[in-house]
DNA sequence: TACAACTGTCACATCATTGTAATATTACTG
DNA sequence: CAGTAATATTACAATGATGTGACAGTTGTA
């Protein structure tokens, strides 16, 4: 789906300006005001890539990123430090500090943009991916259509996002919660127990075009998307 | 049709830039990082037009210039030269090496947008078309006529750039804020649901001479064109 | 000025989608 | 094989999104 871009910046005019030029690309974003505010965001929704200011608040943004590094979810998670032109340049273009890339303000947003995707290729390429197939199955996210062999299905907005990232994930179990975080988003109240009529409504989408199921109960443990082989 | 454009650039952030722009104005893009790597991808399919950094590994831009010319099927392409402020800049400004245009570095990218359109014109016009078609439907942006078969069809303003925008990304789906920001303006303040009325309004007009719709609904996402193929 | 074309907004009808609870079915346990 | 826990399925009412007609304001023109 989108991919979900945290910005780290003190500054708000710059702060506002990405946030509303990255909100146009089609990147969902989150904002933070200073490093520590950065680490709790980014803790809790762990971020696809992270815009980070060098100078900030409370904490460095070079701290900050090497706490980011310190834990598990984030170790890999892309960086791109924002300098102001002199902010210790000699170390800044060494990229000793953690971070993937690094741009000096006044910066162009479409090079940011640029770099942002060559980053986001490199280290989760399926989020660029408009078009996904597994087996015979293939979303086109740009055009919200599903294809079951030849034929168009017709999915609900649940359904789609489900399938979308259920086959971002191929093989992997998710637990109803991880999949509610994930489909319906962190701060919406839904029973758990909705998701199984959501998986059943997808499963009879699918079915209509196809014999096997590729949707895998896991008992007691939730769902798992995969083409038999 | 998108022109197919070649861009020969060794230094990464400036590629990554020229690809993202090009791809984002309608070209097809292709990426060569060398002299020989761009003899090689010219062969592989001829470019309407190539961009080229003066200053290339392995084989410079002036040598993979000449090149380019004694082949027949890229004798004609118009090529841009990219070079550094002070790269020999007597006989570049001769424009003796075979090059169409040079652009010095920092350039842009409006300007090399407008010399790359020029050179297109002269070279292949038919890529420049205003007339876009898409089935039975065709809109000539700068007649602003609307034909739908054979019969011409009266649309306003609006419609008719709502259907010009649809037109050139068929397929795709848009949301009513990103309607409103490509037909509307950016900065115009205008109710979302007033894309619907438009829509409709646009759809109405069509039908009259078709029985299909060409524009699909996306619940909770927006609208998209699309010929029923 | 009167008129026609166009636009944006609202109100209302319509329809798809959604979440839940109730019920049926299945898989596991011993 | 019975009993139980977990999952599948169904039905339904509430919600939310979209389609449409009407209307008033604007603009440009005869």
């Amino acid at each position: 789906m989108q991919p979900y871009v945290l910005v780290v910046e003190d500054e708000d005019a710059l702060a506002t300006l990405l946030e509303y030029n990255f909100q146009k690309e089609g990147y969902e974003v989150g904002m933070a005001g200073d490093g520590e505010e950065a680490l709790i965001m980014a803790a809790e929704r762990t971020p696809d890539i992270i815009l980070m200011d060098w100078m900030l608040p409370k904490l460095s943004g070079v701290e900050a990123c090497r706490r980011l590094r310190r834990r598990e979810e984030t170790r890999n998670t892309p960086v791109i430090m924002l300098t102001a032109r002199g902010d210790e340049t000699d170390r800044i273009t060494g990229l000793d500090y953690g971070a993937d890339d690094y741009m000096v303000k006044p910066f162009s947003i479409p090079e940011l943009f640029a770099r942002t995707r060559a980053l986001l290729r490199r280290a989760s390429p399926s989020l660029l991916e408009d078009v996904i197939r597994q087996g015979d199955i293939e979303i086109d996210t740009k055009a919200f259509r599903v294809k079951c062999g030849d034929t168009q299905i017709h999915l609900g907005p649940t359904e789609f996002r489900l399938l979308d990232h259920f086959m971002r994930h191929p093989g992997r179990v998710f637990s109803r919660e991880q999949l509610l975080d994930a489909v319906w988003g962190r701060d919406v109240y839904v029973e758990a127990r909705t998701v199984d009529v959501h998986i059943g409504r997808l499963r009879k989408a699918l079915k209509k075009n196809r014999t096997s199921d590729p949707i895998r109960t896991v008992r007691s443990a939730g769902y798992a998307f995969e083409i038999a082989a």
